[in-house]
DNA sequence: GCAGTGATCATA
DNA sequence: ATGATCACTGCC
């Protein structure tokens, strides 16, 4: 029986206590891992995610000051922030930085889950999530994975957020180009 | 290109 | 109580 190879440990605290940008590229390559009823895990390579900064970024949630939904962006990093968008698709995010501060990565794609509805559609993902830490205490969590090395990483700026003036255009989106990864089997 | 969808939030 | 908004998706 091998080893437990050290990527299946759950990130640690430390590493959501930076800012969103810095977790949102480090994030890339890391496995999502969800347990199912019967106790089965099912990893997932992240592949594109957004930063969400703080108070200051007027794309960010937490821009407007604390409400009800957003609550779970202030408090400590390391939690999940799943809200509903547009009636029909819950969104997972998680917490970042420093307590108080308001901000959060977007997982935008994992796996075979190409888009932020689609992810927590496949993985079966609501509201139920939010405000729970990302640990196995609570069967949805992050693993690191095989680092990404900068060249396969491309920056954009964030979708669909047109309504934030200057801050639309920042590059805070972080995708993988698959075609730039060292080649694999 | 745009309709669907419903919780959330500001306004009253 | 009401209306606008929305970090999207799927089908035209």
């Amino acid at each position: 029986m091998p080893d437990m190879p050290r990527s299946s440990q759950p990130l640690a605290a430390a590493f959501y206590e930076r800012p969103a940008d810095r977790v949102a590229r480090d994030l890339l390559g890391a496995r999502l891992v969800v347990r199912a009823p019967d106790g089965g895990l099912s990893r997932y390579v992240v592949f594109e995610t957004e930063a969400y900064l703080g108070a200051h970024d007027l794309a960010c949630h937490g821009s407007k000051g604390m409400t009800k939904r957003n609550a779970v962006m202030f408090g400590p990093a390391g939690r999940w922030y799943v809200y509903l968008c547009y009636g029909m698709h819950w969104m997972l995010n998680v917490v970042t930085g420093a307590e108080g501060v308001p901000a959060a990565v977007l997982i935008r794609g994992a796996g075979e889950f190409v888009g932020p509805g689609r992810v927590t559609r496949g993985l079966g993902i609501d509201k139920a999530f939010d405000g729970r830490a990302a640990a196995r205490t609570t069967g949805l969590w992050l693993e690191a994975g095989e680092p990404i090395p900068p060249r396969a990483i491309s920056r954009t700026p964030r979708i669909g957020v047109g309504y934030a003036g200057a801050w639309a255009e920042k590059p805070l989106r972080f995708v993988v180009d698959p075609a730039k990864l060292p080649t694999m089997i």
